[in-house]
DNA sequence: CGGCCGGTTGATCGTCGTCAAGTAAGGTGG
DNA sequence: CCACCTTACTTGACGACGATCAACCGGCCG
């Protein structure tokens, strides 16, 4: 059940045993969430941390309009909410996009792992770091960036993240988000969205059927999208 | 020296003397870095993270097209680069917007901390949270927000930031930004940037002259922005 | 079978970018 | 001290990108 919490740890650096068996002794049941439920909702001041053990999940904020803007994307591995451990409050919602597999790590233990063990302490902290780092990328990409370079930038991101716990299959992986969600991570209404994916596809870019996108030429797209991996740390290091 | 970086902590929890004499010995003699300079150079492998102990930074990301995406402003008190302390790599940018008084915290006391001291650790971890949670919601206000209500939110926010370091007058602060500078925030043209000031100015909510904004209608600013403090945790609390 | 959801396409309208020009302030050198 | 920069702000005109409205198609489910 934690396989894909080490394998996300691990691309960052190693874990031993013990602090393998410290993360096993903190995190509780598995439970599972269908689509379109809130993983963790919006205002409250939850006592754990979700782990997403499987599937796909957003982090959104609705506005009083109406609208809705996808903030994170969290896939297969993620601490989905580890920052609530300090932040207390959580100020955003997080819906499963995909039924989901969660685990639960109880806040007094995740303290007591920043006590014990600060060499995992230095993970747990770089996993909410990275997410920071997205952000960030997201923010240049929203703001600066053509849509067709976006949403190219998008793609390559999830090609890569979901590479790391294997969840690809050589050039295609399975993205179960409607355009109308995609339109919500991109900041566009969806018959706009639908146009950027055609001009992709029109390129000989990508093929997107039945939720399976396949990247057809993996240089162009990074060209596109000028895509640079280095903001997902994906290198083994002393951390 | 580093009285705005306690003050920065303790919006959060309250600082133990002893936590304090931990990180005034992290920190190495301080530097003044002028306009326009970078504190930080992107891509390159520091061995310390820069605390701003005054002055106002950008961090910012170039494109190939020569646009620049500013994508965190950073205000006295901010432990701007704490991050790559874990990401070893920096990937964008930080650049002095006003002069500066940066100090330096070696990584290798940072790592001593998190071995010695597992609550300023978690301040520490803390503050780099809270920076995410502003970039959510920073991307929540280019996404799906109007550019009058994202412009209206950045000055709430900034408010908001620069009271709790005491850098405010009554209403009134001193932001050093050009136009062209808050264009790279918001990601719009610079003109745009200025017809979108002049409908705050012309509905009387702030006046803007020579850097210094006055807010002149907290309450319909606030309305505008749809601005929800609560991301930015200024809360003590037990952490 | 009918309704609903997701994807697709066309037409029209508004926001915002680009180009251009003008003003004001500050800095530098003759 | 003035002529001449440069930089920042401002305004107008025009065009492009993307939103909105509307309609249609196909698949799935009750």
């Amino acid at each position: 059940m934690l396989e894909t919490l080490f394998l996300h740890l691990e691309r960052h650096d190693v874990v031993s045993s013990y602090e393998k068996s410290l993360l096993s002794s903190a995190m509780v049941q598995t439970r599972h969430i269908s689509t379109g439920q809130d993983l963790v909702t919006s205002g409250t001041r939850p006592p754990h941390s979700v782990l997403l053990v499987d599937g796909f999940a957003a982090r959104y904020k609705l506005l009083a309009d109406g609208s809705r803007q996808i903030s994170a994307l969290h896939v297969t591995g993620d601490f989905v909410d580890l920052h609530v451990f300090l932040l207390r409050t959580i100020d955003h919602g997080v819906m499963a996009m995909s039924p989901c597999q969660v685990a639960y790590a109880d806040h007094d233990d995740l303290k007591r792992i920043t006590e014990e063990a600060p060499h995992l302490t230095r993970l747990l902290w770089l996993s909410t770091i990275v997410d920071g780092a997205i952000h960030r990328e997201w923010l240049v990409a929203m703001g600066r960036r053509s849509k067709k370079s976006h949403l190219a930038h998008l793609i390559c991101e999830l090609f890569v993240r979901l590479r790391a716990v294997e969840r690809v299959e050589g050039w295609s992986f399975r993205l179960p988000l409607s355009q109308t969600s995609i339109a919500d991570v991109l900041g566009l209404s969806v018959v706009h969205v639908n146009r950027v994916i055609q001009g992709l596809r029109r390129e000989g870019l990508i093929t997107w059927v039945n939720q399976i996108i396949t990247i057809l030429d993996w240089d162009k797209l990074v060209e596109v999208a000028e895509f640079d991996p280095t903001y997902l740390s994906l290198r083994k290091e002393p951390r």
